[in-house]
DNA sequence: GTGAAAGCGCTAACAT
DNA sequence: ATGTTAGCGCTTTCAC
């Protein structure tokens, strides 16, 4: 026995649309009025029905968030800034995971979360809908990229500035005179690995140093993989003296590896790792990273989405942010 | 220009309902009528509104998560479970995090989930709004909580064998010649902390050890506050030679002060925490840990909450499931 | 097997 | 300042 806005306008003897008018605090009501109405919903427990409200408004106060595995350190914590400013702004977030980058599972959600008329949306491109995310975006639903950029799509999008960031690490292992150094990276095809990939070939090329297919091992981003490729690389018959790993899962493994192989760090092998977390200072020896803050890339993804849906900007802008990275040298490189 | 059924019907030359029927695969359609109106479906990439169908339902496919800190290990394993399940039956999962266990605003997470008509809703509860809880429990709203039983709530709940774990735990360190063990709780009139003492009491009782009050620290669930009482052990006159943290995050944190003081791990002072994570693997010396299975927390309340659902069950069920614990012995004990 | 029509609860244009 | 009413897009009862 839902009470809705009839019974309020009944018992408060007004009308449904005054009723409304004091639940929006739309049109001036007259006080006295008002606090009658106020006075009924109260008593009887009141609350608008969200739904229906967006039936009749054509959008809900629900934001989609197609992001990657949310386990991961990197995800959640970007989830968590989105999720805290949606809030401040009455917005609920609808988690959509897709940990696998998988196009079909991706192309599901922007269906789903279209067809639920969520208020906007942020994404974690897998870069393959392209022409049909186009349309979405075309077709006015409000969209927000990040991590990735999509040649090709006009989006506004909020990334890492990946490739400067890979070149930071790597040229500062150059600089510290490693000179065979490897490359634990995630798959290849995929924006950021591809990206990351070419500051390590540009710190190497400026400086000199060639640039070995061999010490280049792309996989999945989780630790298996970093466990693996790290194998791979000491397998090698010159193995590197020094490894980057483009994100902190594949450090994780590729240093559980190189305890069960008796390696030290720094002096048998340099490990430089991009993105910092907490436990990369209590290991031994602690981690150098190339940091950089990962909340920023939800905050401003959001931000961004909230100014597209509150000012109803329907421009097609293909705003670009770049989320800045500096080095954080520790105990893991000579 | 958002087609609906209505556009549908018309171009399809059949009634609303037929387009209804068609959509939902509820009634018998014949097979030609079908298939014009699958075609005119798929030409005009039409898909039903989910807003105005859950008007009509009076439900959505909507789940609401109340959980703690997502960038948290632990509640993101359980997002994550309870989102995985969700997917495959075609429920969303409404996000909402928690972390400070405020009551106020868990309170608002409730009304406005409620407002927005979701099929159920999975709640760590604070254990403060009981009986608002409990009202919406009886007024038919499918909640199952987890990780905390609250007393006097008559509600599913699926939670871990906090205080059998403890036990476990602190059992074992008294079995290895500790006799002087210290405890780095969670905030205490919270029901995971307060079961979790319980346990380390019962431990020292059965072992005719005495509970020392200085012995036992308690604060935030968070990495900071694992450093701070972590120090405060330290600097009593008679400092603990083992230490039983109750959750990862605090493990972190005490580890972080026991590097600061050079004081060695398990020679001078040993570790187990409650609760296993990666990285507990890979810093020296690995962690001893009280292990259970995180995902089964989320998994196990997801399917609670759909049975209900999907059975419309509507009986008042008091079922408690309980998590096992088991020892995970590494090298942070002797 | 199919259609007509009521109605879910709300907002907003229009009328008074 | 307030009331009347149409209609958002759908499901479902009832009638044929």
């Amino acid at each position: 026995m839902n009470v809705n806005i009839r019974t309020i306008a009944e018992k408060a003897k007004v009308s449904v649309a005054t009723v409304s008018r004091v639940i929006n605090n739309s049109v001036k009501v007259k006080t006295s009025t008002k606090e009658r109405v106020l006075k009924v919903i109260a008593d009887l427990d009141y609350e608008v029905n969200a739904v229906a409200r967006s039936l009749k408004l054509n959008r809900t106060k629900n934001i989609g968030l197609i992001t990657g595995n949310i386990m991961s350190t990197y995800w959640s914590i970007i989830a968590r800034a989105i999720h805290d400013v949606a809030k401040v702004h009455g917005y609920n977030i609808i988690l959509c995971c897709n940990d696998d980058e998988s196009p079909e599972q991706e192309y599901k959600y922007l269906t789903v979360l279209k067809s639920s008329r969520v208020a906007g949306i942020i994404l974690v491109p897998t870069c393959r809908n392209v022409s049909y995310l186009q349309g979405l975006i075309d077709s006015g639903i409000d969209i927000i990229c990040i991590d990735r950029k999509i040649r090709d799509l006009v989006c506004e999008t909020v990334l890492i500035d990946d490739e400067q960031g890979a070149y930071q690490g790597v040229g500062y292992l150059i600089g510290r005179g490693y000179t065979r150094i490897g490359i634990i990276n995630g798959p290849s095809g995929v924006h950021t690995s591809d990206e990351r990939l070419k500051g390590y070939c540009r710190a190497l090329y400026e400086n000199k140093l060639e640039v070995d297919q061999c010490l280049i091992k792309s996989g999945s981003w989780k630790q298996e993989s970093g466990q693996e490729l790290m194998d791979d690389l000491l397998n090698l018959t010159k193995p590197p003296d020094a490894v980057f790993t483009t994100n902190i899962e594949l450090a994780l493994g590729a240093i559980l590896t190189l305890k069960r192989s008796g390696m030290r760090i720094p002096d048998d092998i340099g490990m430089m790792a991009f993105s910092d977390y907490e436990w990369t200072k209590i290991i031994e020896p602690p981690l150098s990273v190339v940091d950089f803050s990962i909340e920023s890339i939800g905050q401003r993804a959001i931000e961004l989405l909230l100014s597209r849906i509150e000012n109803e900007s329907t421009a097609r802008r293909n705003t670009e942010i770049r989320i800045k990275t500096k080095l954080k040298i520790r105990g893991s490189t000579l």
